[in-house]
DNA sequence: GGTGGTTTTGCAACATAGTAGCATTTGCGC
DNA sequence: GCGCAAATGCTACTATGTTGCAAAACCACC
């Protein structure tokens, strides 16, 4: 796609992951690292049309797919049905996450990971905890 | 609905809100108090058929709506996209949850809420904290 | 710089989960 | 029982995500 020698911090991700360097993924990535927040499916379809850039809904889709299987992006189930994409700018996910239960918004809470020290019943096997803070945000904490 | 003096578990829960006895709210309750995993508003349509409990949809999705927000069962979004709800047989809703991530399954680990010591942002006014532990489910592990 | 095979895209059609409006029925306080 | 608010059943609709397949774009190799 692009033909200088300097590749973008979203070209040198895509390529650690052994994937084509694509208009979509480039941009999709560009905006994901931009945001302060995670964003859904739909937010980033406006937010490609902002950039002019030319896209198609499934592809969309699949480039989300993509970056969340290769491990550059995650993925979280809302309360709205709709899932919501971020990229974690320093390393893996290993995150909680803030969900503003009033304007509905999600970011990421890096370097904040606590002990979890819960005995399971017998016979689980925990591979990883997901822990979701909900309450307000500063913005809409502010009238309270 | 039901004219026995006798009020079981469910019916005594429905008027503790302030809700009418009715033969889907009842139905319902019954099956997520028997279940000791979450259920997809799908699975409980299926229950109910089996109860042979003539139901509609979207009753059911209300039904559903109208337990969470009193507060008698929880909702919670899942990987693949539908909701699953359960009751906490013992008192509110203040506990862990475990998803397996193969067979996909969702229990409920009652009394099991770690102290989340987390120092949020400023800013941040925290509610509740949700916390899931993925991994293997005792017989989905059995195999590995 | 060109070529060829593989990956990615675009499009159309489909699937699933959930919602809205409104007339009818039902629970229940009286 | 009566009356009225609450809940239900229908129909239609929206939002989100998926599948199949042909066309286009990447890029390793020369
Ligand atoms: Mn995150
Ligand atoms: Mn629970
Ligand atoms: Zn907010
Ligand atoms: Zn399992």
């Amino acid at each position: 796609m692009s033909d200088h020698t300097h590749p973008s911090p979203a070209e040198s991700l895509i390529a650690a992951q052994g994937g084509r360097i694509t208009r979509t993924r480039v941009a999709v990535l560009d905006i994901l690292l931009a945001a302060e927040q995670s964003l859904t499916h739909d937010e980033i379809g406006v937010a490609l049309d902002d950039k002019g850039i030319k896209h198609d809904r499934v592809t969309l889709y699949r480039t989300l797919d993509w970056l969340v299987e290769s491990g550059v992006a995650h993925k979280m189930a809302g309360d709205d049905r709709a899932r919501r994409f971020g990229v974690a700018a320093s390393g893996p996910h290993e995150h909680a996450h803030f969900h503003c239960d009033r304007c509905g918004k999600v970011v990421c809470l890096e370097g904040l990971q606590p002990a979890v020290a819960v005995n399971l019943p017998g016979g689980y096997q925990l591979d990883r905890a997901e822990l979701v803070l909900h309450g307000a945000c500063p913005t809409c904490g502010k009238g309270a």
